[in-house]
RNA sequence: GGAGGGGUACUCAAGCGGUCAACGAGGGCAGACUGUAAAUCUGCUGGCUAUGCCUACGUAGGUUCGAAUCCUACCCCCUCCA
């Protein structure tokens, strides 16, 4: 059993903000296991590594002996939120909100223990909430307090909008704090101040309120932007193995920094070694391994990563095709097929237009050999590979 | 309810009768260089039965030899006033 303060040191670490600061010692001290809640949206049932960060945390307050509520949101999902840009979400079923839960449960689950995890849904206390009992909550906070909210803010004083919706929402989430008695919540950092609306109706309620823990949201791919599935700049748990890998290898030696910090389980002495080593002169590629098979390691195995390693010198330091190339199977009509059509229809291109554009590029080759000529026609009967770009391959067998 | 502004490709944003498949920027893709890094340079960035054809500037019509550009109706978004 560790001790108290190594507790804290491990549970804060990577952390943007406590609130209270001393707060969390105070709940550790109770010496109990604390109630960690984190809410989910049920829209979004894919998860990628930026969700991890959070639930990363989770896990540690698992380790030590904690109770993990994983929330998710669907009451607000069922009703459907008409903010934002995309006007008509519509709202989730009954049936794919379950569909979406047990998906959740699929990917959390490689994470965190199941034993040691309550899967909730707030519609269990929301739906049977009546209008005068919506009304009851929306009594506990005021105008002014929810226009400090900084998104709100802006867009008050930038005389943009605001749906009267919209200010229901922290407050159906801070009430979620209340009907699952939370010690702490954990949130991105964009969640601060709904976290602590969280807090102020518990102390409304009469319970002890919440710590409140955020997380830095992580960069996408790109180092710039917040990873998300819209942007394309993520990496998803359930991608294969390959891909995770050459996703985690093609970032910048910038970003691996702050994806070990936030998605390693390594500890941080173990980080600052290897910064250490790259000042040092150590190629910051074969850190960029360490990180790529740890991460490789948890979502799929050890040998996964130890092999997409192997896979990936052998590629790229050593320019081979790779392992395992698709195989196609075409039919034509004819005696043979104009190579834009093949490269379409073995999905290497989504048009013929496109396939004209990488040949004029030289991006195509068939079997190594770069292909100049747009009009090259293959015959019927053979087999080669096919490849376009670095990373697009295919072994057409052309009947 | 009234007044005004606006809807252009992945995004922002020009264009306001022909030379517009649509300037420019960002993003993305490809090539060079590399460590599938960054930075940099270059090219591309609607589709097709492919040197031509087809579809595209909110939707539907109209004027015109010719429309993203003009007219009419409709839909949607935003701002201000009430």
């Amino acid at each position: 059993m560790s001790t108290m303060k190594e507790q804290l040191a491990e549970l804060t670490r990577g952390t943007e903000e406590v609130l209270p600061e001393n707060g969390l010692a105070e709940k550790l001290k109770k010496n109990r296991p604390l109630i960690i809640k984190a809410g989910f949206d049920p829209t979004a049932p894919d998860l990628h590594i930026g969700h991890t960060v959070l639930i990363n945390k989770m896990r540690q307050f698992q380790e030590f002996g904690h109770d993990v509520v994983f929330l998710i949101g669907d009451f607000t999902g069922m009703i459907g939120d008409p903010s934002g840009k995309n006007a008509t979400r519509p709202p989730l079923s009954t049936e794919q909100i379950k569909d979406n839960a047990k998906t959740y449960e699929a990917q959390i689950f490689k994470i965190l223990d199941p034993e040691r995890t309550r899967v909730e849904f707030n519609s269990t206390w929301m739906g049977p909430m009546d209008a005068a009992g919506l009304i009851r909550l929306a009594s506990r906070h005021t105008v002014a307090r929810m226009l400090e909210r900084d998104d709100f803010n802006k867009r008050y004083s930038a005389g943009q909008p605001i749906a009267i919706h919209e200010f229901l929402y922290p407050l159906v989430q801070g009430y979620d704090s209340v009907a699952l008695k939370a010690d702490v919540e954990l949130g991105g950092t964009d969640q601060k101040f709904n976290l602590l609306v969280g807090r102020q109706l518990q102390q409304d309620y009469k319970q002890e309120p919440q710590i409140v823990l955020t997380m830095p949201l992580l960069e996408g791919l790109d180092g710039v932007q917040k990873m998300s599935k819209s942007l394309g700049n993520y990496i998803g748990i359930t991608d294969d193995a390959g891909e995770m890998f050459g996703k985690i290898m093609s970032i910048s030696d910038d970003l691996m920094w702050r994806y070990f910090e936030l998605l390693s389980f390594r500890p941080l002495s173990d980080i600052n070694g290897l910064k250490l080593a790259a000042d040092e002169g150590r190629n910051p590629r074969d850190i960029k391994f360490e990180l790529a098979q740890e991460i490789v390691a948890r979502f799929h195995s050890e040998k996964d990563a130890e092999q997409q390693k192997v896979e990936f010198i052998s590629r790229f330091q050593k320019g081979a095709m790779p392992q395992e190339i698709e195989d196609i199977s075409l039919q034509s009509a004819a005696e043979g097929m104009g190579i834009a059509h093949l490269l379409k229809n073995a999905n290497l291109v989504t048009s013929t237009s496109e396939a004209f554009r990488m040949i004029k590029q030289g991006a195509v080759r068939i079997d190594g050999e770069r292909i100049d000529d747009r009009d090259c026609v293959v015959k019927c009967g053979s087999t080669h590979v096919f490849q376009v770009g670095k990373r697009k391959f295919a072994r057409v067998t052309l009947a």
